[in-house]
DNA sequence: AAATGTCGTTCCAGATAATGGAACTTCACG
DNA sequence: CGTGAAGTTCCATTATCTGGAACGACATTT
């Protein structure tokens, strides 16, 4: 507990599980990631923590509403968050300020637009604007993705100076997502290297298999947040063309969201 | 702390505030309610802790991501929250359940339509689809109102038992937000007498001025969870007329959710 | 029906982390 | 430069969390 050489973990971001906040944090996200309820004795074998000590954990969040318990007394994440989580995206400005110029790109391009910010090494999706789908429409929303095999985080990270870049690349760790999927920081820093170029990112079909997009970087004034809007659209009808095609519109897009953020927040610093 | 009568509080939530967690969450929701970043000072005069203290809570909270501080040192609700309940929300299976359902009510009356469960005695909504706004489009999904005031909140409290339901209207503290908001307990056990009766509820701009609905219960077939399902639209287009029209596609909708909910969980208990 | 095993819950002395008063930085302003 | 307000760090004290073990509730087997 001194030299702690453990740095930062795989997912970019660092999961010390460090005091009580944070093993019960790690505890949420377990049962979250989960893909359905879980029983008590499922989560003890993930965790590596005594029956009793899991036990009044799950308890307390339970009490605060953050998990609930079905009648099968089995785990799952709780309404509560979704609450929270309501107001945090109703009143995020970045958002707000962002969202006519989604809506705009999609009128142009009729594929899906997405807005996304990084954080630390992965890309949580802000917001999405798409056509009548009716199905799964919100699913996007709020999702986090690892950034190295997506358009949105590809050109965010491009957008990093090179030390910081280094950093956040050496937290990764490489999972082949599909064929097309970057496979090493090497193979990631030239494509970066591309992208700082063109000054748009393209992902074809590197995190989803038939999925494809391109995206532009959106540094905030201060250089502070990093983020990126994108148009994505299913590989049969998306051609490398269109994309081509799509990229000023996306860039003009990035910019224009840009210089409204600086219009809002400029008076300061 | 032996015997307190401190009972629930009137959010119909028992805020206890007890434990590390229970303060962290509080600080939490403090400050998702605000309207706005908020200063340490500006927390530091509602909640009733030393400085040391908070600033430690909220230097936690900042580290796992729950509260994000901007550029001028103020603090705000945290996108973690988003991922965490983004994957509580696509994972519900009781949402899941009545999504179709939903959206073949909206297609039938054009107006829009909700989805929303009971929590004590708050309802937050947790699904909702509605015709090409494009504004402001998922800001209701996750929100919490007080039960009394909406149509969902009514219905589904109407379906409680008596004991069940004098207790939860014991703890509400009723609040005009318009001329018609019900104003006390009696006026709410009348309307819900009224609902049961009719096996729908409607409110005639009780929550906000210029909007209405009719809406019915959804019960779990074990009785624990309670829902609703609702159309929704503005009064100088939604008349009586067309609610009471409504009202048995609702009931249906409901129902049939009910059904479906049966037959995916039934083979248990 | 008794025996066995699995699963979940409760308890309490000991380890650990939270508390809060005070001292210490910044920083803005006159 | 002095003054005050806002924010941060420190550390002995104290409240809270920890985890092994014992307990209760079922289900399954013999």
């Amino acid at each position: 507990m001194d030299l702690n050489p453990e740095g930062v973990k795989a997912n970019g971001r660092g999961d010390r599980e460090t005091g009580t906040l944070g093993k019960l944090v790690a505890l949420l996200d377990r049962v979250a990631l989960a893909d359905g309820p879980m029983r008590f004795t499922d989560i003890l074998s993930l965790s590596d923590q005594p029956r009793g000590t899991l036990h009044r954990q799950l308890s307390h969040l339970v009490e605060e509403g953050l998990l609930e318990v079905d009648r099968d007394g089995r785990y799952l994440i709780g309404l509560r968050l979704l609450t929270l989580a309501s107001r945090s995206w109703a009143r995020n400005e970045f958002r707000a300020v962002a969202e006519p110029h989604l809506q705009r790109l999609h009128d142009v391009t009729c594929e899906t637009v997405h807005l996304g910010v990084l954080h630390d090494a992965e890309v949580i999706y802000l917001d999405k604007v798409e056509g009548r789908q009716s199905v799964r429409m919100y699913s996007q929303i709020g999702n986090a993705s690892p950034a190295y095999c997506t358009g949105v985080g590809k050109a965010a990270l491009s957008a990093l100076d090179d030390a910081e870049l280094a950093i956040r690349i050496a937290a990764l760790e490489f999972r082949p997502y599909t064929q097309q999927t970057l496979r090493n920081a090497g193979e990631l820093l030239s494509d970066i290297s591309e992208i700082r170029q063109r000054g748009y990112a393209f992902d074809i079909e590197e995190h989803e298999s038939g999925i494809c997009c391109v995206a532009a970087p959106i540094r905030s004034d201060d250089g502070h947040m990093l983020a990126g809007v994108s148009v994505t659209g299913p590989a049969y009808r998306v051609t490398p063309q269109s994309l081509q095609a799509w990229a000023p519109l996306v860039v003009a897009a990035a910019d224009s969201i840009m210089m409204d953020m600086r219009n809002r927040m400029g008076p300061k610093r």
